[in-house]
DNA sequence: GGCAAAATAT
DNA sequence: CATATTTTGC
């Protein structure tokens, strides 16, 4: 059974539960591993030879989460065998005897890990993680529309590849200590990913910043922060990273872009270390998302403008790992940008009139310049919402609020007002800003997997983020070429006539939009 | 809680 | 190398 990063999701008090298949053909250690593995609510079947265990894997009406296969000398080609034959199931060997040619040729078939027996307590314990890995890295692979859980809003790639080290105070209801006792596994690596195992991984004072995509969640409503953890190279056990494989995305199942990121992973890999050498870590980074931004601003609008503060806009947030510090500065910038944005008239560079329906009619700036000259382009009205809420919205009263069709941000890059939308946007007669209602849970680092399905979403409904990043992108950087999207071009006048109203009266040579 | 500096990311 | 974003410190 390949257990998906969704089953993870909504197992509560995983690893608990979690079907263990044991084949040993040693009666006495088959029973002592299980009895263990029991005793840590592994619900173990126990097997002495390879057609049984096969058989059973292959009945429908059992399934297992994961394997552990005892090898030696006389039995090993049969090992080898069940090996290949279940390439779905994540499988530990172990043996007694400490021969590197049958380990080596164990993991070349695709064991997860090799254990030396005997199989202690810790060695046991970790197993689940396998199965987490599994689950996220199977979901990559089969995904064809991103999934949508709150995970997924909230959990990027790197949490996955990171995370071993976060677990720090998860104190309630963690089944496995798993912080307590450091995997003694080697979790499979599948293409590109790291290990990271960052010595000190404590954060301070809050008690909510552990983020744990392995485990997941242990209790269906938390919602976590994504954030990004520092990486430490040098930490990382024996993981040969491979980034050839960058576009292999990994999993889909947590989160938009679970894993997939090559040019992150490389850089990740190549990063400087110093970072976590230094005795002062930084916090991980949150990550706000379209999503996470969104519930920021409903609680924003929920409190009112006065009562707008972070305490109590991080419990309505109610988002786990988010800290009050975080919430604060993020409205710090909120409140920049608004106070950046909203003095301006809103009126005289954004006429609301262009797309606006009552509904959207908003007196900011929309999110994206428009083009004064056309109205042909085949952006969606959706995409002119603003990104901060308006301000009558703002103050209102909880009950008084309606929620408007709310943009999520793509990335954290562009979801605020292009400060100096004028000059492109006007000149060039095309968006600054990638618009993107439909996708929030495409992250512009989205892995090359999502980006593809992403784009091939897109196009069947709404261009997607980064499809309008790209083109737009490419607009500017590429003048000469013919605009996309149905945009046309500005006249030279209007170029003119607004180039001098930023004081720029004399054009020179070469940029008259022929090369 | 808010502001600003420092640290990072892009 | 500069800017933008986020964390830290006060």
């Amino acid at each position: 059974m390949v257990c998906t990063a969704n089953d993870l999701l909504g197992w509560k008090d995983f690893p608990k539960g979690l079907r263990v298949l044991l084949l040993d053909e040693d009666i006495n250690s088959a029973t002592e591993i299980s009895s263990k593995l029991e005793e840590m609510d592994y619900v173990v079947s126990m097997f002495h030879c390879e057609n049984e265990a096969l058989s059973a894997i292959s009945d429908e009406k059992q399934s297992f989460h994961v394997a552990i296969v005892e090898v030696r000398e006389h039995n090993k080609e049969g090992r080898f065998k069940f090996l290949e034959n279940t390439k779905d199931l994540p499988t530990i060997m172990t043996s007694e005897v400490k021969c590197i040619s049958i380990m080596m040729k164990c993991i070349a078939l695709g064991a997860v890990e090799f254990l030396e027996k005997p199989l202690s307590e810790d060695k046991l314990r970790n197993i689940w993680q396998h199965v987490a890995h599994k689950a996220f890295n199977a979901g990559a692979k089969e995904q064809t529309e991103p999934l949508k859980s709150d995970l997924d809003i909230y959990l990027k790639k790197e949490d996955i590849e990171e995370e071993f080290c976060q677990n720090q105070e998860h104190n309630d209801e963690v089944p496995v200590e798993m912080d307590k006792y450091p995997a003694p596994s080697t979790p499979q690596l599948k293409q590109g990913m790291r290990l990271v195992d960052n010595g000190d991984c404590h954060d301070q004072d809050q008690t909510n910043v552990s983020i744990e995509k392995e485990c997941v969640d242990h209790d269906g409503e938390s919602k976590f922060v994504e954030t990004t953890c520092v990486v430490d190279a040098t930490a990382t056990p024996f993981v040969t990273v491979t980034d050839t494989s960058l576009e292999e995305g990994i999993v889909k199942p947590l989160s938009n872009e679970c894993c997939t990121d090559g040019k992150k992973q490389s850089e990740a890999s190549e990063r400087p270390n110093s970072r976590a050498t230094k005795s002062s870590r930084r916090k991980i980074k949150v990550d706000w998302t379209s999503e996470l931004h969104k519930k920021f601003v409903q609680a924003v609008e929920q409190l009112g403008a006065d009562q707008a503060i972070p305490s109590r806009i991080l419990e309505l947030m109610n988002v786990e790992g988010l800290t009050r510090h975080n919430v604060a500065s993020h409205l710090q910038k909120y409140r920049l940008q608004r106070r950046h944005i909203l003095p301006k008239d809103g009126g005289r560079k954004w006429p609301q009139t262009r797309h606006s329906t009552p509904r959207n009619s908003y007196p900011q700036k929309p999110i994206m310049a428009y083009p004064p000259y056309h109205s042909n382009h085949a952006l969606p009205h959706a995409q002119v919402y603003p990104a901060w809420p308006p301000p009558h919205n703002y103050a209102m009263p909880p009950q008084m609020w309606v929620p408007p069709y709310y943009p999520a941000w793509q990335s954290s890059e562009n979801w605020m007002w292009n400060p100096y939308p004028g000059l492109q946007a006007e000149a060039w007669g095309c968006p600054t800003v990638s618009p993107q209602a439909s996708f929030p849970q495409f992250q512009s680092r989205g892995s090359m997997q999502s980006r593809q399905t992403m784009e091939k979403n897109s196009f069947e409904n709404y261009p997607g983020d980064e499809v309008i990043d790209k083109v737009v992108k490419e607009a500017i950087n590429k003048p000469w070429l013919p605009l996309p999207l149905g945009l046309k071009p500005p006249s030279t006048e209007s170029v003119i006539s607004e180039l001098s109203k930023q004081g720029i009266s004399t054009v020179p040579p070469g940029i008259n939009g022929s090369r």
